[in-house]
DNA sequence: GTCTATAACGAGATAGAC
DNA sequence: GTCTATCTCGTTATAGAC
């Protein structure tokens, strides 16, 4: 790579976050189903066909926005994971599930682009499922690392629902027991229940001092996935 | 009311009816965010004006299904617990949530419309309240009747949490103590975690058995506020 | 009084010619 | 990359039929 290709390829770069920034702005005023590559480039005084050598379309620039949604997601909760010593586990499961409400809260059009309603007329390709990973790995780890040490304690698992347990242990969890896979994948649905329907102001009226209440019930999550008690 | 009155009031109703059902087709079909009172009005055979008669504002049709997809949803939940012995506590609250669960996967985008993300610019008015509360009340009326009759278990709160679980209690579950009423509220974010994401296609790929899955983890919520075991 | 239709406003999106 | 002609939208004023 000679200095003119690296110029080139900065200038691209720049263009392209301008882009994906100027987007997210109309996310948060509008919604993602109203994106609109015109008015994205008539935002950065572009034309709307210049968009196209950056995005090839709208549904390209929605892709772009949620995975690096994802991104900056799990990237949150593996940073909040790293500030906590390895063993402690149980604080690791909260501050990582903190560290989730505190990015949705401070992002909440990013976070209902990622776990909201579906965009009407957008498939997700396949390409956001790394991305979209990284915060669930996090979590499983957690709960590994626990199981791996001093074990998981107080998750059974009703005999009815063991195969499809296997299923999502050796799917997801490989080396988590069925049980723990089980109960990982059902806090992580609630965990989001409790952050969406915060965000989505659901508690309006009703929780008071959500920090709190969240925190008590992310504690509770992690118990229920086999944590030992704080 | 005279006979003249009510085949007026009658063709009111019925214009009424069919201007709420063309927003609901268009609903699924494009979102609510692009809900527009002249496609609706267009497809009736309308024009745009006439429906101004019906509806003040766009807002006040989009109000209107807001608040006929809450009551439709409390009326599932209060059908599907009348079917069941009242004494049986356990079994009632499942069936109540998967009624729920049923409901929001027969209308998708009706679901989306009361607990997915906002619809931009628009703000729920104060009147969507009372028919919001109804599944919730369903609920909680389970608990209430739990702890009147064989009382609730295994429920501890901690004193960091009692202050705000008192307020929640005599806020929106008098007549329940406070580790339930918090209990509750937690479970009822995390039921509603569940179902989002089966129906938003967060566990494609992820959980296939969904039903049983379900049926399970209803069931543990239930025990988390102190129901009986089944 | 109750309804529908016509016409218009200001705003924005879109398609195509150039 | 620019311009223009033609769409969409929510909403209102007005007039006339029942």
């Amino acid at each position: 790579m000679n200095a003119a290709e690296g110029a080139r390829a900065r200038a691209r770069t720049e263009v392209t976050a301008a882009i994906k920034d100027e987007a997210r702005r109309q996310l948060a005023a509008e919604g993602a189903a109203k994106l609109s590559l015109r008015a994205v480039a008539r935002e950065l005084g572009m034309v709307s066909s210049a968009l196209y050598r950056y995005f090839p379309s709208r549904d390209d620039l929605l892709t772009a926005l949620i995975i690096d949604a994802y991104d900056s997601l799990g990237e949150a909760a593996e940073t909040a994971q790293a500030d906590v010593p390895e063993g402690e586990l149980t604080r690791r499961w909260t501050t990582v599930c903190e560290a989730v409400r505190g990015w949705a809260l401070a992002r909440p059009h990013e976070y209902a682009l990622i776990y909201g309603s579906p965009v009407p007329g957008y498939a997700a390709p396949a390409t956001t499922v790394p991305s979209a990973a990284r915060v669930t790995m996090v979590l499983i780890g957690v709960v590994r690392d626990a199981h791996d040490g001093p074990g998981l304690t107080g998750v059974s698992l009703p005999d009815e629902l063991r195969p499809e347990a296997e299923r999502m242990a050796a799917d997801i969890a490989p080396g988590l027991p069925p049980e723990a896979a089980s109960a990982m994948v059902a806090a992580w649905a609630e965990l989001f229940g409790l952050i969406g329907f915060e965000v989505f102001g659901q508690f309006t009226r009703v929780v008071e001092d959500r920090e709190r209440f969240f925190r008590h019930a992310a504690a509770r999550l992690g118990a229920s996935v086999g944590l030992p008690a704080a």
